[in-house]
DNA sequence: AACCGCGTGTGACAGTGATCACATTGCGAG
DNA sequence: CTCGCAATGTGATCACTGTCACACGCGGTT
């Protein structure tokens, strides 16, 4: 069964080979049963919105596949890029957990694979499953760990190039750790704004005082860090 | 029996007093009960250190009376106070679930009473009451909400008048709604100033604008709102 | 070719708040 | 009472960065 946006649908999470360890990608076989039962497989093109801030909660999405930007907005209009979610991980698991409304509005940034799971079925799954339920505490726990990093990096450095040096090296993570590490993204120079809070401009000029000063290089969609330890330097809080 | 610091320790939490409707005080009996077979409850006087920074997580402390400080510090020295826990919050709860290090320092803000359960005891002990677990996983999401609310507000205000007025208005939530609500607190700027992060003199500087303005009106321990609308239009974001 | 629209680069300027330095107040201990 | 120390108040200075304004390059369309 071939979906429209360039990859196949898989409906089986038994089978299914993008399974990560993460959250109930990696529960028992029983659990996982169940769940296989209570999902709703869909795949979504580019800039789906998959729930916005406000709205209430209509229940949890198991990202599979692609990548989604979760933002908040202010009244006056700007918008701030909280994170971006990879494969494996769970949108809208506090508001649903909680039942408060969603503080963030999810946004596909490219072709995705999502399970959908309705509120009360997960809920009375989460109750039946202890494991589930432990697994789903541990991803929240860890979602609140992010949170937390991230306003104390936010908190404990005010200056742009700081800001920007810890984002670089979070994205160079996971790379070969030696010389000139290369990593592939695609986001303009307004969406980095957006995600460490400061002017489109800033980012540029401090892009630019990057390059001259040989610390990364942002080219098109590759961005290369050319003096990792110069960055950590900055970047340490 | 009584305990030093001026107030008697309640060892059964089916019969506290205390008992407030969240979290483990509003499990059913069952549940409690098991849970008041894992705890050791004792009192703690002031300033004393829960657990710090980067420590492996021995176990979660419910907060049954007073109040403790949840800050985080940076390499330079400068600290910053993530929030301040109420009676009924359970500390430390994302690092015991996810077994990864504690990213705050808890210290008690004044005497306190706290029931402490060891991870393992605690970690069983959720798996075997889903309902527990479902009540952590709420905590948790609570937290990730309030910490979401913080980033929000450090992002879409970086002004300090902005930060404080929603500072104070937080504070006095849960007061009379009709005109001079006075609200009873304990911290000098300087810990102002840790918490909405600036600097001393900013906290200051603005405290004096608001007083001036007839805003609010912060005198030794008593803070009074004299013109909620005026903060509130300062404060939205 | 001419014309967009969009992302990027750059200069000038002003507002904010950090920092330093010091004065003043308040309060508890001796 | 007064000494000492912490908390508070205030001025001057300065780095940072948001904002406005505009130029450039580049891919696509007409």
């Amino acid at each position: 069964m071939s979906s429209p946006y360039g990859f196949d649908l898989v409906e089986n999470c038994l089978t299914c080979p993008m399974r990560s360890d993460s959250f109930f990608c990696g529960l028992p076989t029983s659990a996982l049963e169940a769940f296989n039962k209570l999902k709703y497989t869909a795949a979504y093109p580019q800039n789906s919105v998959l729930f916005v801030e406000g709205q209430m909660p209509r229940g949890i999405y198991l990202l599979c596949k692609g990548r989604v930007k979760m933002s908040a907005t202010s009244s006056d209009g700007k918008t701030l890029i909280l994170k971006i979610a990879q494969p494996g991980e769970v949108l809208g698991l506090h508001a649903t957990v909680s039942g408060s409304p969603h503080e963030t509005t999810a946004e596909t940034g490219q072709p995705c694979q999502l399970n959908f799971v309705k509120r009360d079925d997960f809920l009375c799954f989460l109750q039946t499953h202890g494991d589930a339920c432990l697994q789903a505490a541990q991803h929240l726990s860890k979602d609140c760990q992010s949170a937390y990093q991230q306003i104390r990096s936010l908190r404990l450095s005010q200056s742009a190039p700081e800001r920007l040096a810890r984002l670089l090296l979070e994205w160079s993570i996971g790379s070969n750790p030696k010389e000139d590490c290369k990593v592939k993204l695609s986001l303009t120079h307004d969406e980095i704004s957006q995600i460490i809070g400061t002017s489109r401009e800033t980012v540029t000029r401090v892009l630019a005082e990057f390059r001259k000063k040989r610390f990364a290089l942002l080219k098109g969609s590759t961005l290369t860090i050319q003096n990792k330890p110069a960055l950590e330097r900055l970047g340490t809080v």
